[in-house]
DNA sequence: ATACAAAGTTGTAATGATTACAATATAATA
DNA sequence: TATTATATTGTAATCATTACAACTTTGTAT
C-alpha cells in the first residue's frame, strides 16, 4: 500500500544497494504481509514466484536490507528471526496461544533512563508476551 | 549476597520443585553472576565443581526455573539463551562490541497501550542495543 | 550495444544451539 | 529401608543459520 516496486527500487539506490529481483520480492513480501513472518515463511511463499530461489539469498537479503535499516529483524523467541518492514518504532506482543505477533505503539523516549546516559543507543525493542484477545476468547 | 543455599533451598520447596544439587549450584552460579550468562557459560563453569554435570541439566533446570519464575530467559540475540535471575521487570543494553549485557531500570507500567487492553500480558520485555562508555573510550 | 569487474545468487555442506530419549541415579515419602 | 516418582546423564537427532565455491547478474565504462 505504501511503497510500490518503484519506491523500494529508489530506495535501494539512494542506499547503493544493487538492485536485484529477489530483494525486491522480499520487499515487496513483508509490506503486503505486516505478519512479522520468519525467513523460512518468506523463503517458502517466494519459492512459488521464484522458483530457483535459494535460502541463502533469503538469508543474506535479509541481513542486507537490515543493515540498511531498510527492515528490522525481531527477535522474540531463540529459535526463530522474524521480520518487520515496519521500522519506526513500536512495540510487539507475541500471543503464546496462536503465535500472533501483533503491534502496538511503545513511547520508546520514556523508558530513557539515567543510567544509560554514557552509552550510545542504536537500536531500541519492546516486546510483550501473553495471550490475544481471540485465543482468550476460545478458551471459554 | 541476597541469597543463601538455604534461601533458595526453600524457595524450591515453596514451589513444590524437588530439591537437587545441580538446581541449588545453578542457582547459586546465577545470584553469583548477574552479568546474563549463556547456557553453555553456566555449564563450562560449574563443571569444574560438579564433574558429571552434563548440558541437558542445564538445560532443564533452567526450563523448571524459569517456568516457576525464580530465573528469567533473555532474548536479545537468536543465537543464545541468556539467564537473568533478577526477575523483576528491568531493561537491558547490549554493547554489539564487547557483548556486555547491561541492566537498566525500565518503567514498564508507562508501556501499556489501550491498543493492549482486550490482550492478557504476562511478560514484558524492553532491551537496547548500542554501544557500551567503555567501548566508546577506547575507541578514541 | 558490448565487455568487464564487482557484487549477488545458488546449492551444498558445515556449524552450533537446543531437544528427544532411554538408561541410570537421586530425592521425597512412608 | 523400601518404594516410587522425578532428575540426571550421555548420546543422537533436529533445525535454524552460516560458510563457501561455482555460477549469474548488475552497474558502468568503452
Ligand atoms: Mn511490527
Ligand atoms: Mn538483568
Ligand atoms: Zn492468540
Ligand atoms: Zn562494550
Amino acid at each position: 500500500m505504501k511503497f510500490t516496486p518503484d519506491d523500494f527500487a529508489k530506495e535501494l539506490k539512494s542506499k547503493n544497494i544493487r538492485l536485484s529481483h529477489q530483494r525486491l520480492k522480499v520487499l515487496e513480501y513483508l509490506s503486503e504481509h505486516k505478519c512479522h513472518p520468519t525467513v523460512d515463511q518468506i523463503y517458502t511463499n517466494l519459492l512459488k514466484e521464484i522458483p530457483t530461489l535459494s535460502k541463502t539469498t533469503v538469508y543474506s537479503t535479509l541481513g542486507a536490507l537490515a543493515d540498511a535499516g531498510m527492515v528490522k529483524a525481531i527477535n522474540i523467541e531463540d529459535n526463530e528471526i522474524r521480520y518487520d518492514i515496519t521500522v519506526e518504532d513500536h512495540g510487539h506482543f507475541k500471543c503464546e496461544s496462536c503465535g500472533a505477533i501483533y503491534d502496538f505503539p511503545a513511547d520508546m523516549a520514556h523508558l530513557e533512563s539515567e543510567v544509560l546516559s554514557g552509552f550510545k543507543i542504536r537500536d531500541k525493542n519492546v516486546y510483550f508476551k501473553g495471550t490475544c484477545p481471540m485465543c482468550l476468547a476460545n478458551k471459554n
